[in-house]
DNA sequence: AAATCGTGGTG
DNA sequence: TCACCAAGATT
């Protein structure tokens, strides 16, 4: 062979399949008892999200809905509970709207085929590849963060995958390599190296199976690869939450819109400082960072009397603190729930 | 095309 | 501490 020949695509897959089954993940949850619906579950969690985070959401996920009608037949706020704290929430309402669909449409079952998956909330295409071929074992590929990585730099494709000229090239790449079988074992093997070796930082190329025509690599340019998102400053927001509790100590949360940021979920109402009328003790504020901007949550007291209009909002319900830590909550008003039940006075407990 | 949408791990 | 980024989709 010369030395401007590519390697075969069949010899990358084939390396990354000898080396998938010796030193690939086997043993997660959603590998074993493999059908559509676990494998759809679990790659909508997985989704921006590490597996170490994913693997107790998707136990309990998978005890309280053991399958498509059982998780369609639950209400929102059932769905959203046991989502709580894992982010990226339209990806639960969507789940939800999947199912419903399914239920609806497809007789209880999710389509077989990537046409069919993509045309439901929350799939896109590479999900859609993804559960086909991890599901049903059909040749489809797959193009998430790990595998844009390891192609990046094995093709040594330069530019921020978030361009569509370079998201072309790199959907070509995987569509030249995917090999015609063992679809299951190959999607899972170049998403472990991604995983494992080829990190975004000091990757272990010793370690790599491709390492000999890694053109990254050659070039001396692995970790300058793929391209980095062009980076902007994050704003700096603050902002003011009601607790407000009855005599009981129950306190009133509201439901939050249905779409935009922590949408669905229950949080405590947003106010001012001119509600503050009590002076008993709050929690500390809190500063919560998301991807595109940083939250400083301060909390201040109200009494129901002063914020009737907050009372009265349908969407607004009252919660002892034990029970709202059952519901939807956003994980830095999970924290003040907390602190609340922490502070519940001790008589009033049994 | 570029913004939006969470949270936790990591160096 | 802080930037980066993870089994991305949607608008």
């Amino acid at each position: 062979m010369t030395g401007t020949t590519p390697a075969p695509s069949s010899d990358f897959a084939q390396r990354l399949l000898a080396w998938g089954a010796d030193h690939g993940r086997h043993d997660l949850p959603w590998q074993r008892e493999r059908s559509l619906y676990r494998v759809w579950v679990s790659e909508i969690m997985l989704q921006q999200t590490q597996v170490g985070t994913v693997i107790g959401y998707f136990e309990r996920f998978m005890q309280r809905f053991p399958n498509l009608p059982a998780l369609a037949a639950a209400s929102l706020d059932d769905v959203l509970a046991l989502w709580s704290g894992l982010g990226y929430y339209a990806r639960a309402r969507n789940l939800h709207r999947t199912a419903k669909i399914c239920l609806a449409e497809h007789g209880g079952d999710l389509p077989r085929t990537a046409a069919g998956l993509h045309d439901l909330p929350g799939i896109g295409e590479s999900t859609a590849n993804a559960i086909i071929a991890q599901a049903l074992d059909v040749r489809a590929p797959i193009l998430d963060g790990n595998v844009k990585r390891v192609l990046a730099r094995h093709a040594a494709i330069d530019g921020w995958p978030g361009q569509a000229a370079v998201l072309k090239q790199l959907w070509r790449e995987a569509e030249k390599r995917t090999p015609p079988d063992r679809a299951a074992d190959y999607t899972q093997a170049i998403m472990d190296l991604g995983a494992t070796v080829c990190t975004p930082r000091r990757p272990a190329c010793m370690l790599c199976p491709v390492q000999g025509d890694c053109r990254g690599r050659l070039e001396g340019r692995v970790e300058q690869l793929p391209g980095k998102k062009p980076r902007r400053e994050r704003p700096r927001r603050s902002s003011t939450w009601l607790i407000i509790q009855d005599d009981q100590y129950r306190v009133l949360l509201q439901r939050r819109p249905p779409s935009g940021i922590w949408g669905g979920l229950w949080c405590l109402p947003e106010g001012d400082d001119s509600h503050e009328i009590s002076d008993a003790a709050v929690p500390p504020p809190i500063d919560h960072e998301f991807t595109h901007f940083s939250l400083h949550m301060r909390f201040s007291r109200a009494m129901s009397e002063a914020t009737a209009d907050l009372v009265a909002d349908e969407q607004s319900q009252w919660f002892h603190p034990d029970e709202a830590l059952q519901a939807g909550l956003p994980r830095p008003i999970r924290r003040v729930v907390e602190w609340l039940a922490d502070t519940i006075p001790q008589t009033t407990k049994d």
